[in-house]
DNA sequence: GATGCTAGGTTTTTT
DNA sequence: ACCTAGCATC
């Protein structure tokens, strides 16, 4: 179906040349590939699933293929559909092709991720949805404050029924490919208001010209659907297909594949179903289990042999997920014999956990028997939630080994960063009114929020944006003179800026604006985190230097949610489980190997079983992160949420083999198989930390942190007067653990601090009784 | 508009 | 145990 185009650039690379220039046959970049890599770059026509394994190859082979495509004139550059979830996946994939074959790569304008695409391909259609094609792009914080408005005006509890959760469920609702019209019945919220609020997001959203991240989809559903001349056209243009990561695509991403490719099209999709772990934001691995059904006659091509781990690893990995039902089957080899069996550890509490690793950080970073030590940022430590992380960030911090915390709050979404760019929507559009609300009063100008309101509702009346509404308001006297001056003062700056940034670039722009607005002020008064933050905007002057325009930064950062900000130095990696997707390690640690934590008690609470195969296949994962080493631990007792805990060891610790598992346990438990009934019943019989202490008179005395709390709180005197600990809880239904420095409130005596603890006896001193009081409790935990 | 306090919530995360 | 939104009160 495809006549050979001449590709100048690429037929350089088509052929290998020898010594004198003669030529081999064999294409270079098809050198080096086992037989079923190459299987799965040359089988070009039709359709393909290649389910790639774990550390088996998958981007070089998916670079390949499409270096292959390009290399033998099966298509040009712009005739390829390449859509990938991550940006980062997407730059790297379009690097690599870069490397493979030259600047011809920088054609493949339809390389992205499912939503930059779909984003691009709306752009050219969207009055036929409704949208101009200059339509912005919303994110969560928007989204959630246009919902809370409509649910206001809906007169809906926004407390019972929280903006946050219908805006979770309108995005699952788009993740299934459910406009309004097309939301089945029994999906609701508020009592049968949900259809109705749906309906109101959507068309309030027309009149902003806006859309969020599940409509870049949705609308494009809606266009190629409804226009099946347009459809054929892109169907047309795009002769080779290929989806990275196909386990992870959502109902709303496999219809858009559909609409866009036929059933005996070029369609590559490349995935692994044994690495699903996004269940919970939509995606379905159903859609790779039905490959072969959707694409009748297509081509299975198993990627097998990994090239990352050693036998143990995999091994202990290829245990743990057989004993998962729903998955397509794939055995996993290597050649690989060296390496040590996969180590599990029980210990005793949480504490003991992140010692033990520390030491095995320190201890494997000593050269060893003629070894060179790793480094740290061979080193990685992945746990299932994020709280698991500050045991190890303490630990590390007391040890001063080097770490990073990866994940964690996104650039662009710090409040800061959004205040900025609300400055900048409003300079660039005056008809943006969300971000007229963010920061019409930040920093603080004397406009209450009742002057808001009435602004937005006049607005509304009238049909004209906010802006607008305040250039009327200025001149009649609805609004009190006070507020009338203010809002005259911020007309007049942003007519002013707006001015400026014509022939002012955007950069300099934007320090302008922060400073002359006052924000920047704003933030040095803050002595907690306004450092902090003005550090983060000065890093957003230097990213925004390399765009061209305001406006095609403001594009950018709405599609791409981060920056991608240095790899950093020698560091112990910390991260969750679904960071670590696509990495690899040499040294893994696995800690929090604990039923309830993981697998996570939610997960299985909510999903059962499904939720228990994608809390292994999550276990999976991990594991295969690992190269040489992979070390799991459990502990005993754990501080979960402030209350301590006892733990049994994770069922998925029962399920590693014997063959490639050396398991110890300080505290009885054995781990993996042999003896295990006699192991877990010593398990069972370790006595547990004692916990809880209640009396009656005490009360709760709120914690207050030091980011809430400026210097003049009472928790912040506690916390500059005392030891420096912060303030805790005293909690007579939960039982606390008290330590010097805490805060107490009594009923008779009122507050009190915490001065002295002497074995089991605690010496509270109160504020106004001028009362001590001696308290024979037990403590422990003492810091 | 600042302050003091309470209630509610806390898996995983992309775009 | 900790954070944050939001209420009541000054």
């Amino acid at each position: 179906m495809s006549e050979p185009l001449p590709a100048p650039r690429i037929s350089d690379l088509a052929r290998s040349r020898g010594p004198g220039g003669v030529d081999q046959g064999t294409p270079d970049y098809l050198a080096g590939l086992n037989p079923e890599q190459r299987e799965a770059v040359e089988t070009t026509e039709g359709p393909v699933l290649v389910l790639a394994g774990a550390g088996t190859g998958k981007t070089r082979v998916l670079t390949t293929r499409l270096a292959h495509i390009l290399a033998t004139g099966r298509a040009r550059p712009w005739e390829l559909l390449v859509v990938t979830f991550t940006n980062k996946a997407a730059r790297e994939m379009r690097e690599r092709i870069t490397a493979l074959i030259g600047p011809s790569a920088e054609g493949l304008r339809w390389l992205g991720t499912f939503h930059s695409v779909a984003a691009q391909i709306l752009r050219r259609h969207a009055e036929l949805v409704g949208l101009k094609s200059s339509f912005t792009i919303l994110d969560t914080d928007d989204q959630e404050r246009l919902l809370k408005q409509l649910l206001e005006a809906a007169n809906i509890d926004t407390k019972r029924w929280t903006p946050k959760s219908l805006s979770g469920l309108i995005d699952h609702w788009k993740n299934r490919g459910w406009t309004p019209e097309k939301l089945p019945p029994s999906e609701d919220f508020a009592n049968g208001k949900g259809h109705a609020l749906y309906a109101a997001y959507q068309a309030r959203l027309a009149t902003l010209n806006a859309c969020d991240f599940g409509d870049l989809l949705l609308h494009n559903l809606t266009i190629l659907s409804k226009h099946a001349d347009l459809a054929e056209e892109y169907r047309r243009r795009f002769r080779y297909i290929l989806v990275d990561e196909y386990q992870d695509t959502n109902v709303a991403q496999y219809l858009w594949l559909r609409l866009l490719s036929s059933s005996t099209g070029n369609v590559c999709c490349v995935g692994d179903d044994d690495q699903s772990i996004y269940g919970w934001r939509g995606a379905e691995v159903d859609n790779i289990l039905r490959f072969e059904k959707d694409f009748p006659g297509a081509r299975i091509v198993k990627l097998e042999r990994n090239y990352r781990s050693t036998s143990h690893i995999l091994g202990a990995a290829s245990a743990l997920i057989s004993a998962n039902k729903d998955r397509l089957g794939k055995t996993l080899w290597t050649e690989d014999q060296s390496g040590d069996k996969v180590r599990v550890r029980g210990v005793w509490d949480g504490e003991a956990e992140s010692r033990l690793i520390a030491d095995e950080i320190e201890t494997a970073r000593r050269p060893h028997a003629g070894e060179p030590g790793l480094k740290y940022k061979d080193m990685a430590v992945l746990v299932r939630a994020s709280f698991q992380m500050r045991a190890f960030e303490e630990r590390f911090v007391l040890l001063a080994i080097p770490y990073v915390v990866i994940g964690g709050p996104r650039f662009f979404e710090r409040a800061e960063i959004r205040d900025a760019h609300a400055y900048l929507r409003l300079i660039q559009s005056e008809d943006d009114d969300l971000a007229f609300e963010r920061i019409v009063n930040v920093p603080k100008r004397g406009i209450g929020e009742t002057s808001v309101q009435k602004i937005l509702q006049i607005a509304r009346h009238n049909g004209v944006s906010a802006m607008t509404a305040v250039r009327d308001l200025i001149t009649s006297d609805e609004l009190q003179a006070r507020t009338r001056t203010a809002l005259s003062t911020f007309v007049r700056d942003f007519d002013r800026w707006r001015a400026l940034a014509a022939d002012t670039r955007h950069w300099s722009l934007t320090e302008i604006v922060l400073e002359e607005s006052g924000y920047t002020d704003m933030q040095k008064a803050d002595r907690t985190t306004g450092q902090t933050r003005l550090d983060n905007l000065k890093e957003l002057v230097q990213a925004m230097q390399s765009f061209e325009t305001l406006g095609a930064y403001l594009e950018h950062v709405s599609l791409v949610m981060d920056l991608d900000r240095g790899a950093g130095d020698d560091a112990v990696q910390i991260m969750t489980l679904h960071g670590a997707k696509g990495l690899e390690f040499p040294l893994v640690f696995l800690p929090g190997w604990e039923e309830g934590v993981f697998p996570s008690q939610r997960s299985i609470d909510e999903k059962g079983e499904k939720g228990l195969e994608e809390e292994r296949r999550l276990a999976y994962v991990g594991v295969t992160r690992a190269k040489q080493d992979a070390r799991i631990s459990f502990a005993a007792n754990r501080l979960v949420y402030g209350r301590w805990t006892s733990q049994l060891p994770s069922r998925f610790v029962d399920e590693l083999p014997m063959a490639h598992v050396e398991a110890e346990s300080d505290t009885g438990y054995y781990g993996a198989s042999a003896g295990m009934k006699e192991a877990k019943s010593r398990w069972d019989d370790t006595p547990v930390f004692g916990s809880g202490y209640s009396s009656p008179g005490w009360q709760r005395a709120q914690a207050y942190t030091a980011k809430q709390s400026p210097t003049d709180r009472p928790a912040r005197k506690a916390l500059i007067e005392g030891e420096g600990r912060l303030i805790a809880t005293a909690d007579p239904k939960a039982g606390g653990n008290w330590a010097r420095g805490e805060r107490v409130f009594h009923q008779k005596f009122g507050y009190g601090n915490v001065r002295v603890i002497e074995g089991n006896k605690l010496l509270i001193e109160f504020e106004k009784a001028g009362e001590k009081r001696v308290i024979d409790t037990f403590v422990e935990k003492v810091t």
